[in-house]
RNA sequence: GUGAGCGUAGCCCAGUGGUUAAGGCGCCAGGUUGUGGCCCUGGAGAUCGUGGGUUCAAAUCCCACCGUUCACCCCA
């Protein structure tokens, strides 16, 4: 028997509803804000990734799915959202249009790693880029469209956490001082850590062991090595949040995985978090599309994770609307009333009325059943007696009454019950 | 990649060495020669994750592998 690849999973219609709701407030909160739809690929050159995303990162390192296609090119499934969209940007000269250029996306997501609670390796981002602007009231607005998100879909319990990482001239003089700060404890660092100290020295603020926690609380703290315009920057982006009441927690520790992010950085964690807790959360990324072969372009956005979304919906028992369901259920009797059922399947699909037609000459009975567990509204039956006399008899479900209609009238009142 | 827990029907699960592996949900049929929901009766559905070992005897004990869950790393 064959499963859905490790990490993967089936949908099902059950869970449909949770996904139709979020894509459909993710959809909507971007017509708001002004917010076009893009696709891209599922799979791109892999250099678009190990470009944008760096070395040095376990996302280009070891979780990226890269395969050579029969040509021989080489290929990644897309790793994350924000670097194809950048290429689409470029490769379309979106640039040309006024700016900033405001993208969305909804769509796959790839890394090879060993999945847990909130983690699979094929999951689904929803994220949105403002491409070609710099000014910080940007950053603050794309962080009010985040919160707006997340209130949209009735999640409540969340909290918004806030950095600047400075940038390409002030981020590796604080590097420096950072080193110096843990040169001092390099023997008591845990093995991660002094990885991290060669590799990536900025993670080494955000590590859960106890003693390297103690050493990256006394560490120097990155908002005070700010150069004067990213500290300009990283002020207004806050003055701007405040105006719109949005409540956040400066947190000089928060690092991003995502080795392209410049000054702002924030992320959404819910209240109560267990190991993959994260929400959602973005930046900005001044000098990925100049990476990627354009022109120095500004840029900010956010991207969120669907699975862990609907987790906190469940979590938070946050009611969500049913999936329609068809209009009307047609049981029939015998051979020629079926032949007249089909006909009548036809018409009333025709009129734009949802219909299940009974299959497989079952019992009425059992035809009866399937249309109680399907929860559909009303029944039409047709036997012998209604097709020699040209009608069908009408079941509402619910209340159980029942009344013989004209074939030539049953779509005309149905239509007329919906109202 | 590391660590821990768990694998018994589609789903939830009982069974911890001894007959044909029990129950609930769901499914199918009947009780109603043309009527669902409640109730009753019957039925189908399980190589007890896989392989090896211990034993007169293994779902049960041991080992390995696989799968899965959770956590670390990392990230959405």
């Amino acid at each position: 028997m064959h499963k859905a690849p490790r990490g993967t999973f089936d949908i099902l219609p059950q869970e449909h509803v949770y996904w139709k709701y979020v894509e459909e407030k993710a959809a909507s909160l971007c017509q708001l804000y002004g917010y076009q739809p893009l696709s891209t690929p599922i799979f791109e050159d892999a250099e678009i990734f190990t470009k944008a995303v760096a070395g040095g990162t376990d996302i280009v390192d070891k979780e990226m799915y890269i395969f050579e296609d029969k040509s021989g090119q080489e290929l990644a499934l897309r790793a994350e959202g924000t670097a194809p969209v950048c290429r689409a940007y470029l490769e379309h000269g979106l640039f040309n249009l006024p700016q900033p250029v405001k993208l969305y996306y909804i769509g796959p997501a790839f890394r090879y790693e060993r999945p847990q609670s909130g983690r699979y390796r094929q999951h689904h981002q929803f994220g949105f880029e403002a491409l070609g602007e710099a000014d910080p009231a940007l950053d603050a607005e794309v962080i009010e469209m985040a919160r707006h998100f997340f209130c949209s879909l009735g999640l409540s319990q969340f909290l918004i956490q806030l950095n600047s990482i400075g940038c390409k001239l002030c981020r590796p003089g604080y590097l420096e001082v950072l080193k110096q700060h843990y040169s001092d404890y390099t023997d008591r660092l845990c093995p991660d850590c002094k990885v991290r100290l060669v590799k990536n020295p900025l993670r080494l603020l955000d590590c859960k062991k106890p003693t390297c926690h103690e050493i990256a609380r006394t560490a120097p703290k990155i908002t005070d090595y700010l150069c004067r315009e990213c500290q300009l920057h990283f002020q207004s982006v806050q003055e701007y949040l405040e105006v719109m009441h949005i409540t956040f927690q400066l947190n000089p520790g928060l690092v991003r995985g995502l080795d392209y992010y410049t000054r702002t950085v924030f992320e959404v964690e819910p209240q109560e978090n267990g190991g993959q807790s994260t929400l959602g959360g973005g930046g900005r990324y001044d000098d990925l599309i100049e990476e990627l072969g354009g022109k120095p372009t500004p840029a900010v956005g956010f991207a969120a994770g669907l699975e862990r979304i609907i987790l906190n919906l469940k979590k938070q028992k946050v009611d969500i609307p049913a999936l329609p369901k068809p209009d009307v259920f047609i049981a029939y009797l015998k051979g020629e009333a079926k032949t007249e059922a089909m006909k009548l399947a036809s018409e009333l699909r025709k009129a734009g009325i949802a219909v299940i037609m009974a299959t497989g000459d079952k019992s009425l009975r059992a035809q009866m059943r399937q249309a109680g567990s399907l929860d559909i509204a009303c029944a039409l039956i047709l036997g012998e007696e209604e097709v020699s006399k040209r009608n069908v008899m009408l079941r509402d479900m619910r209340s159980g009454e029942q009344k013989t209609i004209p074939l030539a009238e049953i779509a005309a009142f149905l239509k007329q019950l919906r109202i």
